[in-house]
RNA sequence: GUGCCCGUAGCUCAGCUGGAUAGAGCACAAGCCUUCUAAGCUUGGGGUCGCAGGUUCGAAUCCUGCCGGGCACGCCA
């Protein structure tokens, strides 16, 4: 249960009979909201109605707030009522109404937290969509957690929700990796290559991807032509380093449920099967080709041209010059007439440009064609999960969404700011050009999925953030992943021990009988309650601002209350979860932290950390 | 030069989309504990929410202009 939606509904109801000449309009306007004060002496729920609704009503909002308060009070769980400040109406509600809060969320289970406000909207989220031209670094890490988190954040708040990947499979960069995988090919032949070329992708990674395709074909490939033996080296190659992504990626516990190609824009449906038959390209990098197809309206053009169609359908293409880009010396810039995306009426700076002097698509015109794709495909929402280099990018793809889609679909790009390591305290450096970067598989193999993932959800987004080996696996209360875990492991093992003391009781049903979690008396079990409460709205809140390291900030606070009341059992055994002289309070309390176990475990659930049953 | 993000306690950061006297951890100070409910506890000091205007019952939050820091900015992907 949802106790703000639940008082909020009474509220609402009662100031449309209390307050005269109110329209349901007005109401739903008003910005009326239901919260907890910071201050607890301002009770336990607040709301703002007398205030927001003074206007509408034609009143003042102390004496709305008296007309409402004497309804207000009568509400079942309502202990008082009291009106304050500007015209606050700050509700107490009994500890009754608390426990019976507890016995619903035991109820609910590991459902409880859960919510409909997505109903079912289907919304895309793309995130990672590192290039597929070698294994994944640190700094791709951030986006792909947050991205993951988001995903089960909104699952949980009821949106029907698609990880996708977005592969980059076309392009110059692809053009180099071919050539380098030709090079590691020969190699593999036994002939000596020496320094790999400036330009071309050194990694060792490509070695293995040579061999094997020595292995398979031997030296047939020397006397291939050029087109189709880079062609081939390219798929290779891309096959080989999807796979080794999405095995960096399954060490984060990530998995996305779809893969989109790039290149399969550029293609023609007939085009686009006879690659699948005869290579087994799109299979290989893990993209469904007949999923796409069933999607997409017209097989007998380019996905792109199509999108630039339906741009151009609305007089939204044009031929036009654009100004050189200022505070660069414009060095080789010349004017020229191009096609260009009017991006200005939707909130862009310029007009961007569709076709490169060589007549090619650029790699902008693509990405309108891939979100393109996703509307087509029936998803309202898009959520693209993009470094902190590409904050340049978000204005002209969601002016194209917002162009394409008629304004049905909205696209929210979150950018995820740079990560800086630190170890002993000292910022580790890293280069691409000295091939000196930590990957990813180097960071969880060192600290383990857990620490890895929390760490990175444990800042907003788009705040940067210090990644400190040392700290995240010190066992310690400034480190939060341990101090969440250890709220979690210290229940399982009063759950454990509970077993011995009592072992007769049946543990399963804790806390479900009329009146026994009536030995809950004390002002912290009370507000451990109070906290579990509102984790239905949090979820709710969270989801609907993309933002899931407030469940990250949400548990560690939940976990620090648990642990408030663990050590307060130091100085007073009378508050300890298991008292062998009393079983009612002990079935009571131990009712208590297996709703905390709960909410814990759901919370790191989103956050896809394993909730640990012991430290070691 | 333009755009985006950030600016909150000495440090690292939250702040529930506009609510009441702005919070937490670290650090600092004082006191407590030497335990198996181990991987500490309690209390306290500490603020011009970058600056200046504006919007309204009410602003850290929204708008404008500055200041400071980061990231971008051409047919790259």
């Amino acid at each position: 249960m949802n106790i703000f939606r639940y008082f909020d509904e009474k509220i609402t109801a009662t100031c449309q009979e209390i307050i005269p000449g109110l329209t349901d309009a007005q109401i739903a306007a008003s910005g009326k909201t239901l919260e907890v004060p910071r201050d607890p002496a301002h009770g336990d729920l607040s709301t703002n109605a007398a205030m927001v609704l003074a206007r509408p009503a034609g009143g003042k909002p102390r004496e709305i707030a008296e007309l409402l308060a004497p309804t207000i009070r009568e509400y079942e769980g309502v202990e008082s009522v009291e009106i304050a400040g500007p015209g606050f109406i700050n509700l107490r509600l009994t500890p009754g109404f608390w426990r019976r809060t507890l016995g619903e969320i035991l109820r609910e289970g590991a459902r409880y937290g859960a919510s409909a406000i997505g109903a079912g909207t289907k919304v895309n989220i793309e995130y990672v969509s590192a290039n597929p031209t070698g294994p994944m670094h640190v700094g791709h890490t951030r986006g792909a957690v947050f991205g993951d988190a988001l995903a089960s954040l909104m699952r949980k708040a009821g949106f029907e929700v698609t990880r996708e990947y977005y592969i980059n499979d076309a392009g110059a960069q692809i053009k180099i990796l071919a050539e380098s995988v030709f090079l590691r090919y020969r190699e593999a032949l036994g002939e000596k290559i020496g320094e790999i070329p400036e330009g071309l992708y050194p990694g060792d990674y490509l070695i293995p991807v040579g061999e094997a395709i020595v292995k398979k074909d031997g030296g047939k490939w020397l006397s291939a032509s050029e087109d189709i033996r880079a062609q081939y080296m390219a798929n290779a190659a891309v096959m080989a380093m999807m796979a080794l992504i999405k095995d960096d990626l399954a060490r984060l516990n990530i998995r996305h449920d779809g893969f989109f190609s790039e290149r399969i824009l550029h293609s023609s449906s007939q085009n686009a099967h006879r690659i699948e038959q005869e290579e087994g390209y799109f299979s290989g990098v893990g993209f469904d080709i007949d999923a796409y197809y069933a999607a997409h309206t017209d097989p007998d053009k380019t996905a792109i041209q199509e999108a630039v169609d339906t741009l151009e359908a609305r007089g939204l293409i044009y031929t036009g010059v654009l100004e050189p880009p200022k505070g660069k010396p414009p060095e080789d810039w010349e004017p020229r007439p191009q096609m260009l995306f009017r991006a200005t009426q939707f909130g862009d700076d310029v007009d961007r440009p569709l076709k490169k002097s060589t007549g090619e698509w650029t790699y902008f015109a693509a990405d309108i064609a891939y979100h393109y794709s996703k509307f087509q495909r029936g998803f309202s929402q898009m959520i693209d999960v993009f470094g902190a280099d590409h904050g340049g990018y978000v204005k002209r793809t969601t002016a194209a969404v917002a162009a394409l889609t008629d304004g049905k679909a909205s696209l929210d790009i979150k950018i995820c700011q740079l990560v800086r390591l630190l170890r002993d305290g000292e910022q580790v450096k890293m280069s691409k050009r000295s091939g000196n970067f930590v990957t990813l598989r180097e960071v969880v193999d060192e600290v383990g999925p857990d620490a890895v993932r929390f760490m990175m959800l444990f800042r907003k987004n788009d705040a940067p953030l210090d990644f400190d080996f040392a700290k995240v696996t010190e066992q310690s209360k400034d480190n939060p992943v341990f101090y969440v875990q250890y709220a979690h492991a210290r229940i399982c093992s009063v759950l454990r021990n509970v077993q011995e003391v009592f072992p007769e009781m049946d543990w399963a049903a804790t806390g479900r009988g009329e009146g026994a979690l009536d030995p809950l008396q004390d002002p912290d079990e009370l507000s451990l309650i109070r906290m579990m409460a509102s984790w239905p709205r949090m979820v709710e809140s969270a989801a609907a601002a993309h933002e899931p390291h407030r469940i990250a900030f949400f548990v560690h606070e939940l976990a620090s209350a648990f642990h408030g009341l663990w050590n307060r059992g130091n100085d007073n055994p009378q508050l300890r979860f298991i008292l062998s002289g009393s079983k009612d309070v002990t079935l009571a309390r131990i009712a208590l932290i297996r709703a905390v176990q709960m909410v814990i475990a759901s919370a790191l659930e989103i956050l896809g950390v394993e909730p640990v049953e012991e430290m070691r």
